[in-house]
DNA sequence: ACTCAACGTCGAAGCGTATCGACGAAGCGC
DNA sequence: GCGCTTCGTCGATACGCTTCGACGTTGAGT
């Protein structure tokens, strides 16, 4: 491999004078220029990570700690994890994987062993046992997901209120008096993930401004257990039923109980999903979704990392950034009755 | 951060004394070594990557190559991430990820920068663009997937004709005599990854062997294509009809279709879909599922690069490695009837 | 014509680790 | 008791880059 005194030599000029090509750091004429980067392509010099690190104490590597409970959506959290990657990029950044089952050492180690300059941790938990280490941790962290005591963290995700209160604005304006919404998978819930919190609040918020009335049922992937909380919707409805399943794993479950029962969505219920654009092309039927923008989530977050590196900013920060959700119709909700 | 240096001034030893504890490649003393341990310890030192991957020409990182199309069934792309990546930290290295729209470029400059040691590709083509790249790589590559000509590349990929064949094998079992199964999404097709093409081989020398009539169909996620595929094979078929379905992306579809006939799996329609026994669990209904060992495959995976990178063989390899597969029965599929 | 500020380039000093050769101290056989 | 090996430690150097201070060169201003 050469390296970067290689190509000094190559050039007839000092190995600094390279590396100021390179950085742009100081101003180099456009002859010398000129000579460096031909010999760049001619040695097909690239420079070296290691070395780069050792001298400017920056990675250029970002930590990703993914989780991977087999009870969330993973093709939701395949889409963060490809955008982030993708996006980091752009910022001329690589991504570090790290599995949540490290916990808090392994934070510590890729911030300790200087692997990585920042953090991006997904699926915060609203008591997250990592979050004393973050707060402590000299680099910059970005979290998606707001935990209980955001104070002191930077944390970015979805608008989970608003994505409630949309949905039921909707179903509500479509005629719906009765509106029944499938809860996450306990093993979600038992970890205090705060969106699951903050949906709920979404939807009794527009329930009670709007008089409808809101049910709140057990979801997840059991059959029986969905079976149990489409039958008990049913029966507290009198008009047509209309059903949300913000949580991506209970849709096919949900879908299956309603056709099983001879109900068709869009016809005689009514069913808001919860997918991307991306994720809702795929659906088995054209599922009327909530779109919780996990594309735009990853991309601000990596933005918020890049900036936070760039600022160089030592100081303790704290924000936390909402991204607006959006329904998208498709065929499995009723149409709003313009007589209502 | 504290260095090497300040743990050999605290335990009162030489820097590179400190540097053979850790790494054990030249005896120390009970003693010394003590004093050494305490002093990290204490002082909570970290070795800096940087300087280690200078010093040594190793990174301890291995480079993961993702691919995110929506046409792949993603949540089992995520089982391959997630396992790959806490293997790696059984060999005491962590996984960078790249995506595959960074393309052969994208692996010459992560090889190139050293920020790897050796790199994973997922999703491999029969002509993949990145194969004549890798072949010039002078790091450890491992394929999962076998491209057209393995010739001088390191593959492993689960068994799809073993796969293929234990599904006709398990149904033709149970009494079935014609078998439909459903291919994999056209853009997968299309890009000739070679597991569809040994799926569908296994598929039919089972066929021949046991004297039942395999038909191959169109699959996907298109609700009007998997129509038309359940139509012509009911069509096909006199006694109960038999459907596979290795694409994970299609089984939601099929089955919605099928129900929407009035068929029920393990009634009067069998039906074999793909997961591994993580995901598996997460089906709405109880499906006999024939296991591609994703887990599996992504740990044998890891320890052949890690292999590679110790024995640090420069010169040209060249293996293939096929994981068996094994079906599981869940009540989706008849019973062998036992006069058959 | 002379001063002074850019401008452009160079040399050298690190950054923190791994590793090689050297060297004193023991332990062995004869 | 002598030379010899083995053990345990040290000092020095190399790894490839960034960055700082220094220095020669121009061109503008007066």
């Amino acid at each position: 491999m050469p390296t970067s005194k290689d190509v000094a030599q190559a050039a007839g000029v000092a190995q600094s004078t390279v590396s100021y090509v390179l950085s742009g750091k100081r101003p180099i004429s456009e002859k010398t220029r000129k000579k460096v980067e031909d010999a760049i392509q001619q040695l097909t010099y690239q420079p070296n990570a290691g070395a780069r690190a050792l001298a400017s104490r920056k990675t250029r590597v970002i930590g990703l700690v993914i989780p991977f409970i087999p009870e969330l959506h993973m093709a939701s959290i395949m889409e963060f994890v490809s955008v982030i990657a993708s996006t980091a990029r752009l910022y001329d950044h690589d991504i570090l994987l790290v599995t949540e089952d490290e916990g808090a050492p392994g934070l510590q180690r890729v911030v300790g062993q200087q692997i990585c300059d920042g953090l991006i941790l997904m699926q915060v938990e609203g008591d997250d046992e990592r979050l004393p280490v973050v707060r402590n941790l000299h680099v910059p962290v970005v979290l998606i997901g707001i935990p209980r005591d955001p104070s002191g963290l930077v944390c970015i995700d979805a608008d989970f209120e608003m994505a409630g209160e949309q949905c039921v604005q909707d179903l509500a304006a479509a005629g719906h008096t009765v509106i029944s919404v499938l809860d996450w998978q306990r093993e979600v819930v038992d970890r205090h993930v705060n969106y699951v919190e903050r949906f709920m609040a979404g939807t009794n918020k527009a329930a009670e401004s709007l008089g409808v009335k809101v049910v709140h049922l057990p979801g997840g992937t059991d059959r029986d257990v969905i079976a149990d909380s489409v039958d008990k919707a049913l029966a507290e409805t009198t008009g047509v039923p209309a059903f949300i399943a913000p949580d991506g794993t209970a849709q096919d479950v949900l879908r299956r109980a309603l056709s099983s029962r001879g109900l068709t969505p869009g016809k005689d219920v009514s069913v808001i999903g919860s997918a991307s654009p991306t994720l809702a092309e795929l659906q088995p039927i054209p599922l009327s979704t909530i779109d919780l923008r996990p594309a735009e989530v990853s991309r601000r977050a990596v933005k918020i990392v890049c900036d936070l590196l760039q600022s160089d900013s030592r100081g303790p920060t704290e924000s936390l950034e909402l991204v607006p959700t959006a329904i998208t119709h498709r065929s499995s909700t009723l149409r709003p009755s313009p007589g209502a």
